[in-house]
DNA sequence: ACCTGATAGTCAGGTACCCTGAAGAACTAT
DNA sequence: ATAGTTCTTCAGGGTACCTGACTATCAGGT
């Protein structure tokens, strides 16, 4: 009387197991960023900051930085502008460019944002200790290239 | 003469490297099926196979399954059963409902997906060492609740 | 038999996040 | 001057989700 096993890819693969930790991780920073005034920002402005100077970066360079498309950025930075985090100066050595800048507020979400992540990495910690965390860093590391 | 520092998030965390570690384990699995001929599929139809089962299952459980609304999975049948991976039938013992069910290129789709997924994994495992891998499935499984 | 409430699925419309193509303005090199 | 390149924006498209509203059907109680 047992029905048939599942057609489907059976286990959960480790593709799967990425995706919903990477969600995770994500979902509790942007959480806490939340709790803490900064409710109007979502992920994928994160891009924008990722790579911000204080002296100010062109569009196309952020662009570039994030491996998205300048439109993409474009938009990103336009949302940005209007929430009050950046700031668009025109370069004053190429008039084509306009210059992104953090604003105050831009500067305390950084700032948030970086305690925000620290803090959920060491909560990440203690869930399955600090050298399998450190492991975890490592072996990602290297499957990114990025060793 | 050096430039301010980036006002970013600083180094790259966790968040980042998971991403990044997701998007190339799915993009290599699906290079790999398109070479195969199953080049019509993308990433979001996954979610169907996942729960499918032979006997057929309602478009809700199969939503429920995957924690999307039944609105996307209907969508997402809609175009696995135009391309012939699956066809549905209405459920003898529910007239408002239809059971899915997979064809033949379907299941044949399931096979070379579960095949190709493997030798993904194995090429990670040569990678990074086969007890590295190992640790970092576990690893995930545990913050992923799934432990 | 009737009514009520829950469930299965679809239709319409919207948001987030990316893309390409095309165009205008400004820079650079000949 | 002219030609080619670069910076940015406008217009439009695609994927992957969502909510709200609707119809048809089912299941339970009166």
């Amino acid at each position: 009387m047992s029905s048939d096993p599942p057609v489907g890819y059976g286990h959960r693969h480790l593709g799967i197991k990425l995706r919903q930790a990477y969600e995770t991780f994500i979902g509790e920073v942007f959480d806490r960023l939340a709790e803490q005034g900064f409710d109007d920002m979502r992920p994928a402005h994160a891009q924008v900051f990722q790579n911000l100077k204080e002296e100010g970066v062109r569009l196309t360079e952020l662009a570039r930085s994030a491996g998205i498309a300048p439109q993409s950025m474009g938009a990103l930075v336009d949302d940005l502008e209007r929430l009050g985090y950046v700031e668009r100066i025109s370069d004053p050595h190429d008039r084509r460019a306009a210059l992104i800048r953090p604003t105050d507020r831009g500067r305390a979400e950084v700032r948030a944002a970086r305690k925000v992540i620290a803090a959920v990495e060491r909560q990440w910690a203690r869930t399955v200790g600090e050298e399998r965390l450190a492991t975890l860093m490592e072996t990602l590391d290297e499957l990114n290239g990025d060793a």
